[in-house]
DNA sequence: GCGATCAGCT
DNA sequence: CACAGCTGATCGC
C-alpha cells in the first residue's frame, strides 16, 4: 500500500448502463503500468438506474461459491478413485526437474478453428487504434447476421405457389400419402398403392427411388463429370410430390413432422421456398427441428436452386475454400458409424469424387494412413472453417493429421471414431482434442499420459480397462510399433508422441505444445530422425511473437503489486479446466499468498501431479485469499466482471482480472507483455500467456527436428495456407 | 431421466 | 475471429 486513497465505498458507484456490455467507453485504453498507477477510480461516470439485464451467469449463491467460479465442471475428483496403475505422482507440469519429465501434451487440431489473420482486422484493439484513444467501441457481441433475411416477396411467392397447388389438386388426382380423398399413386411409378399400409407405401417409393438412383448413377458417376457439386442421380421430383418431401424429412431424421407437411400439402417445389417463419407457422414449434430443417433446406438450395431439386439427405463435405461438395443420399437404413461396413447409401461424399484425397473409390487407406503427403493440403479441410457443413453427418473423414502414417494409430481423433482402428491416442485433456469421446467408447484402447488418464476416467467416466497409460521418456512397443511420449509443455498431462514404425519412417505428433529447452534437449528427439512431423501450428504466423511465459508471469506479479495499494482489491486469474496453472502457482509462490480455487478445481489440481509444497499455495476457502482463479470465460467480458463485482460489493471495491491468452498478441499490437483495460472499478489485463509455441519457437523447433515432411495440425485458412505455413517454417 | 448432440455465444 | 470452452434445447434411448 504505497499510497492511501480517500475513496469511501459510497464513492464507488458502479457504472451502470442500460446496455452496458455492447457499447461503452473505455476510460483507459492503453495505459501502461506506470501511467495508470495513479488511480483506477478517476473515471467514474454518474450511475444510472441499476437495471440489470439478465445475464448468463448462474449458480452463484449456493453454498457461498463466488460468482465466477460456477464450475470448472469437475466433480468427485479425488485421488482415491485412481487405481494403482495411475501414477499421480508424476512430475507436475509446472516443475522441471533434472530430467525431461513433466506432464504431457497433445494436440487436437481439428476442433479448433483458429483463424489468425482475421483476428486483428476485427479486433477491438484494432478499432481502437483506428479510432483513437476515445474511441467508442463495439464489443464483439454483434447481432446475428441477417442470414437470408426474409423477403416478403418470397412469402408471396410461397403463398401463390400454395394457391396454385390447391387449384392443381382440385383438377387432378395428386398422389397423397394420407390416402384421404381417393386412390393413392406412387409419385414415381404411378402405381396405385392405395391398399398399402403407410409403411409399405414408403417401402415401395423407396424402391422406386433406388431404381432410379441406380440407373442415374450408372450414367452420372463413372465419368465423374460433375461440377463438383454432386452427381445428379435422380430425376427431379415432380411438383406436387408430397411423398418426396416425406422421404426427405425422414432422411434428416424428422419423420415425426411428416404429418404436418402432408397436412399442409408441402410438395417438393414448395419446400424449396419455405423459410423458418413458415415452418413455425405450420406448427413446427420446436426450435431444434426447425433449425435442422432450415439448415437442410439451405443445403438443398446450395446445390440445386429452388427448382432444381433432389430429394434426399444432403450430406455436405467441407471443401477447400469453404465451398462444399454435396451429394444427396437417401438413408433407408441406419447410418453406421463404423466405416468398415458402410452401406452403399452411406458412402462418403468424397467417394463420389475420384482424386479427392483420402477417399476415392479405389483409393486405399481412406483415412490416409499410408499416405505421406507432401500435399497434405489436398486433404486439409481440417481445422479450416467448414462451418456447419457437417452437422448432419455421422461419418466424417479422418483428417490427415489424426492418422499416423505407417501405423494403425489415430491421435486425438475421437470425433472420427470408427471400427477400422483400435488404438486411439489422446494427447491432452482439452475438449477440442477429446471431443467425441464418451463413456460408451468401445473402439479399443485409449493411450495417454497418467494425468490425462485420470481426467478421462473422472470426467468422462471411462473405465481404466479401456485406458493404457503411457510413461514419459520411455520407449514402449504397441502393436509392434515403438512409441515414446515426451512432455509437451502445454497443459498438465499433455504429451508429444514419437512413433517409430517398422518402415523406419518416424512420425512425431506434437499435439498442442510449447517449445522449451527441455524439449530441445530431449535425447529421443535428438537421436531420432523424423520423417513426418505433425505440428501444432496454432500460432504459425510471424505476427505471433509473444514473450516467454516467465516474462508474462513476472508482468502479472508486477501488475498485482502495482494494483494492490487498495486492500479491497480482488484479483482474478483466468484458467481453463486444465491449463495456465503455472501462472497462478508462480504468482502465489512469489507473492507468498495463497490463491483461492473452488473445491472442485482443488480436487482437480490434486490429480495433476503437483508436489505438496506447491499444493500448499492453493486454498478452497475464499476468505483466505484475494487472488482467485476463475474460468477464462468469466473474465472475457466486462459484463461478467461487473456482475462479479456486484456480488462482492461489501468485500471488494476493485476487481483486477487477468486473461492469459496468446491471442491478445498479434499484428499491430505492441510487443508489450500485457494490456490494461478499465471500466469503472473493473480492470482487465490481457496478457500473452501462451501454452502454444510462438512463431519463432515453431521455426526453431522445425529446424531442430528437420523432418522430411510436415503436416500442420491447425490449418487456419485452408490448404493454400497450409503450404504457405510450411514454406514459412522452412524459410 | 439421462447421455449425446447441436446451435449459439463468448 | 476464438486459446477452449459454456449453456440451453432437443432428441433418442
Amino acid at each position: 500500500m504505497s499510497r492511501s486513497h480517500c475513496h469511501t465505498e459510497a464513492q464507488f458507484s458502479f457504472p451502470e448502463h442500460d446496455d452496458y456490455d455492447d457499447d461503452f467507453h473505455l476510460p483507459l485504453t492503453q495505459t501502461t503500468l506506470s501511467q495508470h498507477s495513479l488511480s483506477p477510480f478517476n473515471h467514474h461516470r454518474p450511475s444510472k438506474k441499476p437495471k440489470h439485464k439478465p445475464t448468463t451467469i448462474h449458480h452463484f449463491g449456493k453454498e457461498n461459491v463466488p460468482p465466477y467460479d460456477n464450475d470448472f465442471h469437475i466433480e468427485n475428483c479425488s485421488l482415491d478413485c485412481i487405481p494403482s496403475t495411475i501414477d499421480c505422482s508424476a512430475v507436475p507440469h509446472s516443475q522441471h526437474q533434472n530430467d525431461v519429465v513433466s506432464s504431457s501434451f497433445a494436440d487436437s487440431p481439428d476442433l479448433k478453428k483458429k483463424t489468425k489473420g482475421a483476428y486483428f482486422r476485427n479486433s477491438i484493439e484494432s478499432k481502437l487504434v483506428a479510432l483513437g484513444p476515445h474511441a467508442r467501441i463495439s464489443h464483439g457481441s454483434g447481432k446475428p447476421l441477417d442470414d437470408d433475411d426474409g423477403d416478403d416477396s418470397e412469402i408471396d411467392l410461397l403463398l401463390s405457389l400454395c394457391n396454385e397447388l390447391d387449384e392443381a389438386e382440385s383438377s387432378r388426382m395428386m398422389p397423397r400419402v394420407d390416402g384421404v380423398g381417393g386412390s393413392v399413386l406412387c409419385p414415381l411409378c404411378g402405381v396405385d398403392i392405395s391398399s398399402f399400409s403407410e409403411e409399405q407405401r414408403h417401402l415401395h417409393t423407396n424402391d422406386c427411388l433406388d431404381r432410379v438412383e441406380d440407373q442415374a448413377q450408372d450414367v452420372a458417376v463413372p465419368g465423374g463429370e460433375t461440377d463438383g457439386v454432386g452427381a445428379r442421380l435422380e430425376p427431379k421430383p415432380k411438383a406436387g410430390n408430397v411423398s418426396a418431401v416425406v422421404d426427405w424429412l425422414r432422411s434428416i431424421g424428422l419423420a415425426k413432422y411428416e404429418d404436418i407437411f402432408v397436412r399442409e400439402e408441402v410438395d417438393w417445389d414448395t419446400l424449396q421456398w419455405l423459410k423458418e417463419e413458415d415452418l413455425l407457422s405450420i406448427g413446427i414449434t420446436a426450435l431444434g427441428p426447425r433449425k435442422k430443417i432450415v439448415h437442410a433446406l439451405n443445403e438443398l438450395r446450395k446445390v440445386t436452386g429452388p427448382s432444381d431439386e433432389k430429394h434426399e439427405d444432403a450430406i455436405a463435405e467441407p471443401r477447400r475454400n469453404g465451398k462444399q461438395k454435396i451429394k444427396f443420399q437417401r438413408e433407408k437404413s441406419e447410418k453406421k458409424v463404423d466405416g468398415t461396413n458402410k452401406p452403399v447409401a452411406n458412402k462418403l461424399i468424397t467417394e463420389y469424387f475420384p482424386g479427392f484425397a483420402g477417399n476415392g473409390k479405389k483409393a486405399p487407406a481412406a483415412s490416409g494412413e499410408q499416405q505421406e503427403t507432401k500435399n497434405s493440403s489436398l486433404d486439409s479441410g481440417h481445422k479450416t472453417k467448414a462451418k456447419n457443413t457437417s452437422t448432419t453427418r455421422k461419418l466424417r473423414d479422418v483428417p490427415i493429421w489424426c492418422s499416423i502414417p505407417g501405423t494403425p494409430f489415430r491421435v486425438d481423433a475421437f470425433k472420427y471414431l470408427r471400427g477400422d482402428c483400435s488404438h486411439w491416442f489422446l494427447t491432452h485433456f482439452h475438449l477440442d482434442h477429446y471431443q467425441g469421446l464418451t463413456k460408451s467408447f468401445s473402439h479399443g484402447k485409449i493411450y495417454c499420459s497418467s494425468i490425462t488418464a485420470s481426467l478421462v476416467n473422472m470426467n468422462i467416466g471411462i473405465a481404466y480397462d479401456k485406458i493404457h497409460v503411457l510413461p514419459l521418456n520411455e520407449k514402449v512397443s504397441i502393436d509392434g510399433i515403438d512409441v515414446t511420449c515426451l512432455d509437451a509443455n502445454h497443459c498438465p498431462g499433455s504429451i508429444i508422441i514419437l512413433f517409430q514404425p517398422p518402415n523406419g519412417k518416424a512420425v512425431l505428433h506434437t499435439g498442442d505444445f510449447r517449445y522449451s529447452e527441455v524439449i530441445a534437449n530431449n535425447p529421443f528427439l535428438r537421436m531420432s530422425p523424423i520423417h513426418t512431423l505433425i505440428l501444432d501450428t496454432t500460432y504459425c504466423n510471424p505476427q505471433y511473437d509473444f514473450p516467454k511465459q516467465e516474462a508474462v508471469i513476472q508482468f502479472v506479479i508486477d501488475a498485482i503489486q502495482a494494483e494492490a495499494f487498495n486492500p479491497q482489491t480482488l484479483f482474478l486469474i483466468g484458467s481453463y479446466t486444465i491449463g495456465k496453472e503455472r501462472l497462478f502457482l508462480e504468482v502465489a509462490r512469489t507473492l507468498h499468498k495463497k490463491v483461492y480455487v473452488t473445491a472442485a478445481k482443488l480436487r482437480l489440481l490434486k490429480c495433476l501431479g503437483f508436489k505438496e509444497e506447491d499444493m500448499q499455495w492453493f486454498t478452497s476457502n475464499q476468505h483466505e485469499s484475494n487472488i482467485h482463479v476463475s474460468p477464462m470465460w468469466t473474465l472475457a467480458s466486462f459484463k461478467r466482471l461487473k456482475h462479479i463485482s456486484s456480488q462482492y460489493a461489501g468485500r471488494f471495491s476493485l476487481i483486477v482480472a487477468f486473461s492469459p491468452t496468446g491471442w491478445t498478441f498479434g499484428k499491430g499490437k505492441k510487443k508489450s507483455p500485457g494490456r490494461r483495460w478499465q471500466q469503472g472499478t473493473v480492470i482487465r489485463y490481457e496478457v500473452p500467456y501462451s501454452e502454444h509455441c510462438s512463431y519463432a519457437e515453431l521455426k526453431e523447433f522445425v529446424k531442430l527436428i528437420s523432418p522430411d515432411n510436415i503436416i500442420p495440425s491447425v490449418n487456419n485458412d485452408g490448404p493454400e495456407s497450409a503450404d504457405a505455413m510450411i514454406s514459412l517454417l522452412l524459410s
